[in-house]
DNA sequence: ATGAGCATCTTAATTGATTAAGATACGACG
DNA sequence: CGTCGTATCTTAATCAATTAAGATGCTCAT
């Protein structure tokens, strides 16, 4: 089964190369770099050679030092590292900036935020600049600040850097607006994280200040603005917060909103996440959705379209949030603030 | 809503901060790197003032250009970079290793294969060593193999190198024999990529022989044996090859399966992607699963057992493989090659 | 008193490239 | 015939750190 492959050779250099070619190590970076500063033919003789005694281009850190560029973006998320690879609205983000950045052969480099790291130094430093993932500690925003290098924020601003962003209001107004009028009951919101607290809990009007997240601030405000203009005022006691964006949160939030009396007949989710585990919660429940309970989410990710029944939710475009930032911060685009529209998609959970 | 901060400074090196300290470069240097190396006293004025003045440790470049390390590990996806966002198993692996290798401070540079990417040369440099995710051609293989580094394989193997793989025969044989056992009528096989074609197609048994990846050859004679043993032959005109593991190829491929004549009443899918596709398009084509129909998948995806019908399947631990596989790179782990068992688990979708 | 041992700090070589400036040769043009 | 421009290649300074080896002074046992 295992596959064979030849013997790796010693490590070499520019300056090998050039000595065994008998040209100076300036000819060998040219042939590398400038191609028009050197005749065609010791170009291909030099490329030539390098390739069959397995040199494979110039050293990365020596060229680095050198120049100041990697060619490697920092993306920089607010979460564990481990987070973006779980989320599906941030992982299609992370595929937007991949398929712009692959194309001009950057790499990306994947990072957590400090906020939850023990404190080391220095591999930001490896990066040309950095894509900022919605909104990290101050100390830790001030940090890449301080590196003085490119920076694209999306999902929240800072003065001076431009920006992506979605129109979480809107969305969120028109979702409500639409889901509440159908509703025959009471309605629930099952938000993101409002607080400080890491447990679901209904909220205070006042803790509201408190909130990280400028996103969930809009939703929320979308959500009762939304349902006001339909007659329906939502009081906050019937607002939940989620502290992360699972399956299991939704799912126990979901379960603890629908044990309650009045039982609510329209959830409105700030996630497709949590709606689809507020589904699987109802069916649980032995609540036919939507007939018995209707349900609303946010960001239409892939299931909310294959799943059973599909779901309501307020499209948000994450991948091209990710292809946007990426060619803002490669100065593709003239804008420098980009404020993404949201769609309301009817589907079968709250038709 | 925009966040205000504080201007960026002039940029530092190690040996401004020591002008400014009246010490040696070496010991700023120590000072970062080797703390027992000067006294207790200096260090903490030495960090004091490197941080007030906005000195935010070496520059990596030239550390890793002395020292011939970088922290960074290189992820190699054999596939386009956007797929390790996409595929779910490749997320859960991904996010395997980044548990650990956070927790080691490594970074982690996600890199598509150079069987797909224009040729350039060099940012491969720039990592101490590989993580191989899936076979890549011998060419991308070989110019890994050639800078000499640290590699670790998963999901296939290479002579000499550590590896970690899944039991995927094994699974797939006792996936068969329940499935095919409790079946009352035609079986057919939605595999994944076995052929160079890249459509949907059925396959002829001589063809078998070009596929490209180990995983799919291993499934499918387990399947094929598992059914043997409980009386059944699959022939091969009722496996299907689909060239990539998503919903749209899984939904297209399960529709033609399930209009052809007569219609198979169980369907064996190499993944959990392409069943719960599969069961979609059931769905639209008025069967019911699993009276009608009986679906199961392979790999356990989290969203197996959270829609509706849960899936029967074969799970993988596809989180361990990137924790091991990281253990492995780093040494923590005795053992050099890996089997990690799979596990039928038994759920709605074929009982 | 002596020198071994230790803690603390410095000197300076080294890492592997990039690139401005300089050298050389050759042809063309006035 | 001079010299100017161009193409081609080389010289050598530079990037920002790490670290082996050396220097210095201090303690402490003999």
């Amino acid at each position: 089964m295992a596959r064979k492959v030849k013997k790796a050779t010693v490590k070499l250099t520019l300056k090998d190369m050039a000595n065994r070619l008998g040209v100076s190590t300036a000819t060998v970076s040219n042939a590398f770099n400038r191609p028009n500063q050197l005749s065609r033919d010791l170009r291909e003789r030099i490329l030539k050679e390098c390739h069959s005694s397995g040199y494979h281009g110039p050293n990365a850190a020596a060229r680095s030092l050198r120049t100041g560029k990697t060619g490697i973006i920092g993306v920089f998320i607010s979460n564990y590292l481990a987070y973006s690879f779980r989320d599906p609205v941030a992982q299609q983000f992370l595929q937007g900036l991949a398929e712009v950045f692959e194309e001009s052969d950057y790499s990306m480099l994947v990072m957590p935020s400090r906020d939850h790291v023990k404190q080391s130094h220095g591999y930001e430093s490896f990066v040309d600049g950095f894509i900022i993932y919605g909104p990290p500690q101050e100390q830790s925003l001030q940090r890449l600040i301080d590196m003085r290098k490119s920076i694209v924020t999306v999902d929240f601003e800072v003065d001076g850097y431009p920006a992506v962003n979605i129109d979480n209001y809107e969305g969120a107004l028109e979702c409500a607006r639409h889901a509440v009028a159908a509703a025959d009951g009471p309605v629930t919101v099952l938000g993101l994280r409002l607080l400080e607290a890491n447990r679901i809990c209904r909220i205070q009007a006042e803790e509201l200040f408190d909130a990280e997240s400028i996103i969930t601030i809009q939703r929320l405000h979308g959500f009762i603005d939304g349902a006001r203009e339909v007659g329906t005022e939502i009081p906050y006691r019937q607002v939940f917060q989620i502290p992360d964006n699972t399956h299991e949160f939704g799912y126990l939030a979901a379960k603890e909103a629908l044990t309650r009396s009045p039982r609510p007949r329209l959830l409105l989710c700030m996630s497709d996440r949590i709606a689809l585990a507020a589904m699987q919660a109802a069916r649980h429940l032995g609540l036919r959705v939507p007939e018995d309970l209707r349900v609303t989410g946010f960001d239409d990710i892939p299931e909310a379209s294959t799943q059973h029944p599909t779901l309501t939710t307020v499209h948000q475009p994450s991948i091209d949030k990710g292809r946007i930032a990426a060619e803002i911060y490669q100065g593709r685009r003239p804008e420098k603030n980009v404020l993404l529209p949201t769609e309301l998609i009817i589907r079968e959970s709250c038709p």
